[in-house]
DNA sequence: CGAGTCGTTGAACGGAATCAATCGTCGTGG
DNA sequence: CCACGACGATTGATTCCGTTCAACGACTCG
């Protein structure tokens, strides 16, 4: 379960779908009849152009919607592939989600809250992307997704955390060190804990 | 005029406001009393942090809403400081506008696919700025930006879309001289030109 | 038990950042 | 009206840091 997830069925029943590595879930053209929530796994979104090249559009973890803006159209602009071992996937009827949201105004303020948070995010990691040095960002990006308590509970594997920040996941492994020697952060079994300086 | 404003302004009245470089906007800890749409010129978000730090969270241009989320908060959780000579805000009122959202489901619905809009081409640009060569990156987000006859409609300067690229303005120019050279692109005045090869 | 992947470290290379300098343009103010 | 400053656009030279290639141990899952 999770945010997105639990707005929705709160909407609708979902079903759930499991699919491995390699799987559409649908493809560029498909007429648009689900709306899905990653519960589990990798999925990539990617488009194809004319001339051949492929553009990575979004890699959807836990949590992400796939395709929010599919919402609003009858076609998919991009297809779908399972990326992980396995991933599992919540589903929602297109239709039923949007006349449902016309009937219920204060589930769709929520859903504008949950799209802003989104937004205010992306942008953020955005200029975290403008950052030059390796070990800069990756700390800025700690200081970001940090809780109160300046913890960085850990999601993802330091692997994919490194795609996300546009690192070859050697350089995130290395400035990661760096940063515990540094007495920054201390790293622990499954979270990252910041260490205030001054 | 653009959509963000446009959308907004059939809520209700919007007043214009103008403001120089180095004027702040608002600050972190502000009551939220507006929200702002950019018209004209660059305002940067930013996060101020215990210990010292800024984050910058987004450099807003032309059309881009001033913290989506912050309808949903009472509290500024960053400042806003214009970085251009001067910059054109349209404000609308906080409260008035949260009030005629709830009572016009069009309208948030209208909102919802804008938003979610917003998002999806945010994903396609972090992508994009996976991309490790500065050329296929420029690339690749030209492809993007296109509209159907493979313009690029140019809005910003180029040292602006360097910026946004994660790009040193240097680099930028020179690839750009390069895939002109190249023949992928033809540079117009106004606009960029894509050719389709194959 | 073996395949696959994550986590980790080392060495070398390459490409982007940086520093630097020039030209053109635009707006401003004396 | 022109001189001046500011900034965008452009190119060259050099440096540096992140990527890439490579290799290995640990772990999980089938």
């Amino acid at each position: 379960m999770n945010d997105s997830e639990a707005i929705l069925q709160r909407l609708m029943p979902n079903k759930k779908r499991r699919l491995h590595k390699g799987d559409h879930l649908f493809r560029q053209g498909d007429h648009v009849e689900n709306i899905h929530v990653v519960c589990q796994g990798m999925v990539k979104l990617i488009r194809h152009s004319i001339d051949g090249d492929d553009i990575v559009l979004q890699v959807a973890v836990q949590n992400d919607i796939l395709a929010e803006a599919s919402l609003f159209s009858d076609m998919y602009h991009c297809s779908a592939v399972v990326h992980s071992q396995t991933a599992e996937l919540s589903c929602f009827d297109r239709n039923s989600l949007l006349a449902a949201l016309k009937g219920d105004p204060d589930i769709m303020m929520e859903i504008v809250a949950l799209f802003a948070h989104r937004i205010r995010k992306l942008r953020a990691f955005l200029e975290i992307k403008n950052i030059r040095s390796a070990k800069q960002r990756m700390y800025s990006y700690f200081q970001l997704e940090a809780n109160a308590k300046h913890e960085v509970h850990l999601q993802l594997t330091h692997k994919d955390m490194a795609y996300q920040l546009g690192l070859a996941h050697e350089t995130f492994y290395r400035n990661l060190k760096c940063l515990e020697k540094e007495g920054k952060i201390i790293r622990k079994v499954s979270s990252i804990q910041l260490i205030q300086s001054v």
